[in-house]
DNA sequence: ATTTGTTTTGCATAAAAATGCAGAAAAAGT
DNA sequence: ACTTTTTCTGCATTTTTATGCAAAACAAAT
C-alpha cells in the first residue's frame, strides 16, 4: 500500500470544508479534498465523517448537506495554539470528573471519551465547554486521569 | 390505484414514532407503520421524511438514527408501545444514576423523569444521549431502577 | 532485528435512500 | 357532469452510503 497520508490533518481538512461549503454528497467532499491535496476513497470518507460525527442535515428546502455537529463549529476566537488543547483541566470531585475544554469543543471531547468506551467512564453529559464524566466507583483518580490523557491525547 | 390514505396522519404517525424510537432505516419506519396501519413503500417513505425535515445524525457511538428537526420537538401522550425503545442502558456510580438514550433522546427522557415527580429522584441533566439523574441518598439501586423501569417502560 | 498486535486504507459489494416516470385519486374550474 | 390541474403513490432504477475482507504501514514488545 502507499505511504499513508497523516489522517488527524486529513480530518481536520474534511471539518474545515464542511463547515464552509455545502456539500451534497462524500463524492463533492471527496473532490474537495482532492483540491486540498488529501485524495482517498469514498470508503474512508464515510468512516471519516462516523467518526467525526458529522450527518447530512435538512435545510429550509428540503435538500440535505454535511453538517458539523452543532456543538463542533470552530471558534474562530481560538487561537490554533488553543484549538490543540482539547482539554484545558481536569478536576475530580467525588465519582466525578469535571473536563474542561475550549469552547464548543465539549461535545467532541465526550465523543471521544464514550468512544473510548473505557471500564472506568461510565457515562458523559457534554455542556458546551465542560464535559462531565461519571466514573466508576472504585476507580482512582490516577488512573482516571490517565486513561482520559490518553483519549484526548490522539486526533 | 387503491384508496388513498390520509397522509396528513400518516405524517403525523412518523413524528410519533420517530421522536419516541431509535430508527437507523427507513425499513425500520416502514415496520412501525405498518404496525401502526399504516402501511407504504420506502419510496414514499423517502419523501415523507424530507417533507418533515427528518434527517439521520449520529451519536455518540457513531451510528445514525432518524431525528426531529430540533424546533419540531413535541411530546404528545405516548403510549407504552412508543415508548418502547427510548432508554438504552443504566448504570449506577455513587448518588448518581446514568441513563443512556437514542441520540437526541436524552432530553425528553429527562423530562418525563422529572415529571414523573418521583421522591427518589432529585435532580436531571439531559446530554444529548445521556441523562444524569441525581438520586436521593438513601435510595437503593434496585428500587431506582424499577423506578425509572416505570417511567420508560422498558428495559 | 524479529515477532506481534493495532491502525489505516482501498476494493468489491451490500445496504440504504432518492428520483424519473406513469397512473390513479382528489380537487378545482367550467 | 365533464374537463383540467394538482396531489399522491408505487415501481424500477440510480445514486449515495456503509461494510467485510485483506493488505500494507506503523507501533510495541521481546
Amino acid at each position: 500500500m502507499q505511504k499513508r497520508q497523516d489522517k488527524k490533518t486529513r480530518l481536520q481538512a474534511i471539518r474545515l470544508i464542511v463547515s464552509s461549503q455545502a456539500l451534497e454528497s462524500q463524492e463533492d467532499l471527496q473532490v474537495e479534498l482532492d483540491k486540498a491535496g488529501f485524495p482517498c476513497t469514498q470508503t474512508t470518507l464515510s468512516r471519516d465523517l462516523k467518526q467525526l460525527r458529522i450527518s447530512k442535515v435538512r435545510g429550509r428546502n428540503g435538500h440535505s448537506v454535511y453538517a458539523l455537529p452543532r456543538e463542533g463549529m470552530f471558534s474562530p476566537v481560538l487561537t490554533r495554539e488553543e484549538k490543540d488543547k482539547r482539554c484545558w483541566r481536569v478536576v475530580f470531585s467525588g465519582n466525578l470528573m469535571v473536563v474542561h475544554t475550549p469552547p464548543g469543543h465539549a461535545s467532541m471531547v465526550a465523543y471521544d471519551i464514550d468512544n473510548a468506551s473505557s471500564p472506568y467512564f461510565l457515562g458523559t453529559v457534554a455542556g458546551d465547554d465542560t464535559v462531565l464524566v461519571v466514573l466508576q466507583e472504585d476507580v482512582e483518580r490516577e488512573i482516571a486521569r490517565e486513561a482520559i490523557g490518553e483519549i484526548v491525547e490522539q486526533l
